[in-house]
DNA sequence: TGAATTATGTAATGGGCGCTACAGATTGAG
DNA sequence: CTCAATCTGTAGCGCCCATTACATAATTCA
């Protein structure tokens, strides 16, 4: 076993799924082609269906390695911050920041890239509305959990907020993508959080 | 002149548009195929070229038969009601009916028909942003009337409030395309109008 | 030095796409 | 009844797509 035998990769598989990355996030699974790719890399198909497999598992790998670098803000947010109000307003913040970045195309690659147009990506959006879903049930569980430690009112919704937040995070995708800017993120952002149940502290 | 010389037409032009637009409101303008068209209507390629030009010509008649129809609520709304929060609070309240109605697509065509995926749909996508920035124009212009009459606070920010309005709206759009209920989305809907800048009278 | 193994580049495959040429069907005008 | 005009169905066009066969280059093991 050990180490390659044969020939050597002659690219750099993370560079080359960054940049893959970025034409899914811009262009969308149905958008992007394989030729595409290998203008924008310079790797042939046959070396990336070697290093990845084909376009539906080459997916995959970019929604993965989004989930761990541009997109980890949520998981960070949520997972870090002490309350349900410091997380969301720390997801939301840094959403503003992300969706507008000038280094990396707009919005949100999880809310925008598949949306269930074409037969052969049904099932690729299905799984990005299951991670959209999981990322709202993990917005109620963190509300769910300040409620029943007192910090929030008994009576609180949390499933209705969870929705309402994670429509506007889906919102703030979209008007970014329609070219909104951060700033104009930021304030949606500040409005969205006049709607928590108790008064928020200055 | 006066009427048609030649064979007449074989089919009702407003039953195959309204099918042809369910079409593009279900899978997209680049997922939809003209033989997805043909089969869904039994009207073949050429008799749909004669009737409404080639495939671009199509989309932008459904999008105008579109506006006339399932989505007149919000030219309705903000045209008919006397003040921006009636305006605003009908708004929203009809875009939970209509984005979860079970008799057709989820959400909203001009949100989520054509978001410039491919090369061939940019001039489509772009007019399709155009019409959701006209929107959200609409939403702030009515805001300022409101301010102007002394309805609003001075301070008000008119352009913050419609972006954050717009942001709302297209994230009801996704959150009903991913399966949230009418409940849900009315749930939203009210959340959102807790940002209003006075009191909501009961 | 060979032989086995892996990666690469070229070029092709079958399939679906938007679109249309063409012949036949249907209608009104004369 | 004939002709011109319009619509319809069949069948195909060229193009782009994801995917891969094949020969060749690079590398390790014996």
């Amino acid at each position: 076993m050990a180490v390659s035998r044969g020939r050597r990769r002659q690219f750099d598989t993370e560079r080359v799924l960054d940049t893959i990355t970025h034409a899914f996030w811009r262009s969308g699974y149905d958008g992007t082609s394989l030729a595409d790719l290998t203008s924008l890399t310079g790797v042939n198909p046959p070396s990336l269906y070697a290093a990845f497999g084909d376009k539906r598992a080459l997916f995959f790998e970019v929604v993965a390695f989004y989930q761990k670098t541009y997109g980890a803000f949520t998981v960070h947010a949520l997972g870090d911050e002490p309350t349900a109000l410091l997380a969301i307003t720390r997801m939301l913040r840094e959403a503003a920041v992300v969706y507008t970045d000038p280094g990396h195309p707009k919005g949100c690659l999880i809310i925008s890239a598949a949306n269930g147009w074409t037969p052969q990506s049904s099932e690729i959006s299905d799984a990005m509305r299951d991670l959209r879903t999981a990322g709202r049930d993990a917005i109620e569980a963190k509300i769910k959990v300040d409620v029943d430690a007192g910090l929030l009112p008994t009576g609180t919704d949390a499933h209705g907020l969870a929705v309402f937040f994670a429509a506007v995070v889906q919102g703030m995708s979209g008007q970014a993508r329609d070219g909104a800017t951060r700033e104009e993120l930021e304030r949606i952002a500040e409005t969205a959080l006049k709607v928590w149940p108790v008064p928020v502290a200055a």
